[in-house]
DNA sequence: TTGTAAGCGTTATCAT
DNA sequence: ATGATAACGCTTACAA
């Protein structure tokens, strides 16, 4: 490990080091000459900063933590995507961490932040979290954090959503539109807000348009694959519903399978829309009718906060929920 | 800030800021009970130690970088996973870099490693890449690298990746099987390891099974959506293939819109193979045949020798190359 | 078994 | 305009 610091620059150079550090810094009390000797030795040796003592010093890491239950998912890569963007565009580093649902890794992740490893955090909760202390713990350390998708709107900062619940109304009302008397639900667990959201768009419109509501027929889905498509299963052999709104992308997945072994026709003996950020959607058989989530764009605008809560000192996360519009795709798995 | 550090945890203890060191890490010249009084004090303040002060003295950063093409893509998502679930078991960190198939982007970001950010680099290089100086460089400063998928066979490392040569060989010769005549190929960057090696399995059978090779079947896609989709098109109509195989799984998505918008019934005018990973394959409308490679293994695994080299000192990435097997999953889009 | 002190590479304060 | 020096929080010889 030859490294090249500071010191080495500045023996180099016959300087004191804290003329190269402010050299380097582009200080204004550092003469032009001095400045482009340096840089241009810098850059010939291929001299990089050591973050660690530049962050031990200054308190402030240049990093990010990222924190999601699962990364094999359309609308959290392409999330990321939104955020590294930005990331790089502002010269921050951005940690991934999955807590694959659990309420208990997520916790040990947050706790692992404490320790200044970062500057601030951008999270989407575990669906097994009902417990926010760790995270008003860390808040309390100082450590900004915003929320994306699966939020915590009684925390105090920022918050950023889809507007799920119209979003779960129009796809209800759009499947009854399309004829749909027995629509099931499969749900994303309640102690996510967008689980909630979403459950109560389907209620409300079931209850505006007089339809009964029929406990059996939301299945409170699960985060293993096999599970749901036994519940889907049961669901569509036991209930017969002629319509399933599904809160996110993979139970419709399993929906297409279960209808696929059961021989039952989408869209003429089931209709089917669901919350997806699917590339594919169109190419499905039949096409799936979609939610989609400016997922992206969400990612990006999630990481423009929380790097302007980083930067300038006047700017605070508040209490604010911010709400993009997803868009319904009409295709057809709901034609009549 | 109000930071808890090792000092205060030494003050309120009253003992010496070594000590409290030591007890944190379980040193064997510690008494059990000095050990218990810090440990319970540290969990009971929730002290949490600055990694920036200990990768600074210790000159590891317990951290690894990813540097991949992109992220909203199932191969590297999936592979994402697989490095991250053995990151979270060694205690590792994993930061995400995206080059988005930027050569320059790839240096850039590499040379952002040199001062001691990560101990070890994963990497998949970006399509634009054909200079590899920058890679050594960061070896010469000690870095460990380890290359996945889109390797570079020329550096002295380990790169991991699939039978990516006899999986194109098999699907092509699945084409012929399949009553194809005239197969065209839609091919990643020939800089790419995989590119080449693709292309010269699917030319390998048609040699052996005596078709003849049309260059103008050989279709040199690029990182635009759009630009591959007029590409496909134009194939399509003037060349009137019977048989398609896709390097990656985007290619195969747009020739199945082409395929679309311009009536072309798949599989009975044109049968579709593709390197994919997929979970939407089998619902596709013709359910697509697929090479389908172990993503998610191939993530474990590198991480795995990455943290090997990173925690022996007598084990050392030398040249090697590990090969996991794809898996051809015949689907409708080949069928006769 | 515990404590003292040096040092990791930077930055920032204060002299010069 | 430049330099000496302390400090960031931790680890680790070495001393006690």
């Amino acid at each position: 490990m030859e490294s090249v610091n500071i010191k080495k620059l500045a023996n180099i150079l016959n300087i004191s080091i804290s003329t190269v550090s402010k050299a380097l810094r582009d200080s204004h009390d550092i003469s032009k000459e001095t400045k482009e000797k340096v840089i241009a030795l810098a850059s010939e040796l291929n001299y990089q900063p050591n973050p660690h003592a530049s962050s031990l010093r200054k308190a402030k890491s240049k990093t990010i933590a990222v924190i999601i239950p699962e990364i094999a998912n359309n609308y959290f890569s392409l999330a990321i995507n939104g955020i590294e963007s930005i990331a790089q565009e502002k010269g921050y580093h951005v940690l991934i961490y999955l807590t694959h649902e659990s309420y208990l890794k997520e916790v040990a992740l947050i706790r692992l932040l404490h320790g200044g490893r970062v500057d601030g955090i951008l999270i989407s909760l575990s669906s097994t979290t009902t417990d926010y202390s760790h995270l008003e713990e860390v808040q309390g350390k100082g450590l900004p954090l915003v929320f994306f998708d699966r939020v915590c709107e009684n925390l105090n900062t920022v918050s950023i959503t889809t507007d799920d619940y119209e979003s779960a109304y129009n796809a209800t009302k759009h499947l009854i539109g399309q004829g749909c008397k027995k629509i099931a639900h499969l749900m994303i667990s309640k102690n996510l807000s967008i689980g909630n959201k979403r459950l109560k768009g389907y209620l409300k419109a079931l209850e505006e348009l007089e339809l009964p509501v029929d406990e059996t027929m939301i299945i409170n889905c699960t985060n293993e694959e096999e599970t749901n498509f036994e519940l889907i299963k049961i669901l569509l052999q036991e209930k017969r519903p002629d319509g399933i709104f599904a809160a996110v992308e993979r139970y419709a997945i399993s929906a297409y399978e279960a209808s696929k072994q059961l021989n039952i026709s989408i869209p003429k003996d089931l209709k089917i829309i669901s919350f997806s950020n699917l590339q594919t959607a169109s190419l499905l058989n039949p096409s799936l009718t979609t939610i989609t989530q400016p997922a992206f764009d969400i990612g990006r605008q999630a990481a423009t906060i929380l790097f302007r809560a980083l930067e300038e000192k006047r700017y605070l996360l508040k209490n604010e929920h911010i709400v993009f519009k997803s868009e319904l795709i009409e295709r057809e798995s709901t034609s009549k």
